[in-house]
DNA sequence: TAATAAACGAGACGGTACGTCATGTCTTTTT
DNA sequence: AAAAAGACATGACGTACCGTCTCGTTTATTA
């Protein structure tokens, strides 16, 4: 166990500081005003400008940090029995997390901030929607093993649809994805694609 | 009926200047370097702040007047017989439009512009999102008149997955959508889906 | 007689107009809010920029043909028997025009522009105070004609200190001068100066 | 005793900004050409604006800094035996360094700012002329003291007498004061004044 | 009575400087 | 070391005026 790292000298890093930075960078993100700053969030923290540069090379990758954390805890890919159960699962679960719009400013407000560094577009990549990709594909190579997948829609393409109707959503409306909308996704994705043009859909809003 | 303006006094707006900034902007954006900002475009413009000002309310407006006119001009959405091959034109063409980088980084810049300003947003929607979407329920509609849309993937669904996989691929990779994404996402939006069709589609929010 | 310019063509100089700029120059800089600027005459006077710059040279221009006319009209030389007399009614004449606010401000805020704009001072000088000068020396030479003017102080130096102190203490405080400032001064510039002539001047630097 | 500032925590002012500030300010308004702002005083001390932000209100009172050091440094109010020698002693100090045309330049740009700024106005007195004033009442009350002083122009009348013929001369022309003007005004200063020693002069307000 | 011409209001234009804000770096003192 | 405090150079922001330049309209003089 123990081992961990020499013992640099010094001073340690303060996690007070580390926690009240995080924090101070999501609330000022979420709460909407324009304040989402570097200045802004050592205010807030009551911690130094320098502080926050020695830790994270630029205000996205704290908030990065901030939302990596919240998404990985709340979001599960537990076994429930078939392919689709399990999707409409992980898609209800993901639609709550993104429930309060505190969050939502917060994922929109990376993303954007993403589109104008290459390098945060990396980390927030591999940091997060990388991550919540791979929390998806469990789903389906389970489905999979099962025998479950159906031959139409496989590979890359299910990430794409499903985040990219999340993210879409996200980033040109307001309007909330919900317990509905995770049904008939689901149902598109395991749907095999081959022709009984008996069923009705639903009138869509 | 005529209407006619009753032609205004003083000076008239400078149709010179208008297109100049126009393309100002979208060549800084275009290009990369990351001086997208007013006193660049009135710089490489030949025109002063106040021109830009006066008539635009933000550099994301800018933006998207350059962009929605491109936009406008290179899509069709020509009848080719059948729903699915419509769709395989509509996305082949609008694929083919962001094949120049330029291209990308403009939309990603004014998608990013328009995450912290909610105005901004609501512009681009009507400006741009909403007319995207327009031209593809054209589409649709006639598939509708033909008797050609499948029952499981209608409505603002067929939007938003058509539109995510865009948009999601677009902001979060360098990776460009092709030919064959073309036909696996047409196959997909025309396939029947009716693997159980025992099961009802839940109606939509 | 007549001679009279040989009668332009066209729409003739717009004395309402004229007016109303002089007005709203003097209004505007009268009541101290900093709005004084060609702009704000133009906006106040219910006239185009044009129209002002078509007449005036700079703003402090449209000032000085205001002020000018103000001083002319209130100030009279008349003869009051002595040298002193003469003084003491010049002086109180003038710090009488000065006693509004408004006209105070409005000859600091000329005396201000004229300082970086040398034409303009050289305007103000000839339109305005060398007219103040050339008063003042009537009242003088009818003195030298009388007999009247004391050996000690004489020619420009009457002027300098005259308008000196009056122009000092206009820029530098708010204190008016008033009718015991005249007998002081007036006194002053008539004694002969002369109770002790045994004086050596100091040797000079 | 001792007092000493607690020796507040983070970087110290630069005093070689300052001192390039206070000169950038004074060589620009001195070199007459009309780009005495802000910007160019920045620019040419190499220096950003804000940090003249950071300790003047205006670009006033940079001048105003400036010139006042010179005008301690420069004059001085000796002891020369006689209230007469002491003036014009004053006088010929004054007038010298009001010698190069810079000098006469910046005091001027200073009185014309102070004038559409009160703030400033009342900086510039208390900084400035009262110093000046101050100066030249050490000789007054000396000359008290000896028994030496006229008993006609007392008080505050000598130093609007002095510094009015001084300023007005300064502001409306570009004629300089020389060693007979200091001769003429010191004797007027100390003449007893009593042509009609029966008159009695009245206060000073 | 038509043509010509000057002056007018309105208002857009290219500019310059303003004063403010945020960035990322550096220096000093404290923990 | 690491932290808080805070000064620094840089550079963009959005605003205010500057002086110039069209426009369409009005008023006078000349043909």
């Amino acid at each position: 166990m123990s081992s961990e790292e020499p013992r640099r000298r010094g001073r340690r890093r303060s996690e007070e500081s580390r926690l009240s930075i995080l924090n101070a960078a999501f609330d000022l993100v979420a709460d909407g005003g324009q304040e989402f700053t570097i200045e802004g969030i050592a205010a807030r923290a009551g911690v130094s400008k320098q502080t926050i540069y020695r830790w994270w090379p630029t205000k996205g990758d704290v908030l990065l940090e901030s939302l990596a954390a919240r998404a990985d805890a709340q979001i599960s890919t537990s076994d429930h029995g078939s392919y689709e159960r399990d999707l409409v699962h992980f898609l209800n679960q993901t639609f709550k997390l993104l429930r309060p719009r505190g969050v939502r400013r917060a994922l929109r407000s990376l993303m954007a901030e993403a589109q104008h560094n290459p390098d945060l577009l990396l980390r927030f990549r591999e940091g997060f929607l990388e991550r919540r990709r791979a929390a998806l594909f469990q789903i389906v190579s389970r489905a999979e093993d099962r025998g479950d997948l159906p031959p139409t829609v496989r590979g890359e393409l299910i990430g794409d649809i499903v985040f990219g109707v999340i993210w879409y959503r996200m980033l040109s409306t307001e309007r909330l994805l919900g317990a509905a909308d995770a049904l008939v996704l689901a149902d598109l994705l395991t749907s095999a694609g081959d022709a009984d043009p008996s069923r009705v859909a639903a009138p869509v809003t």
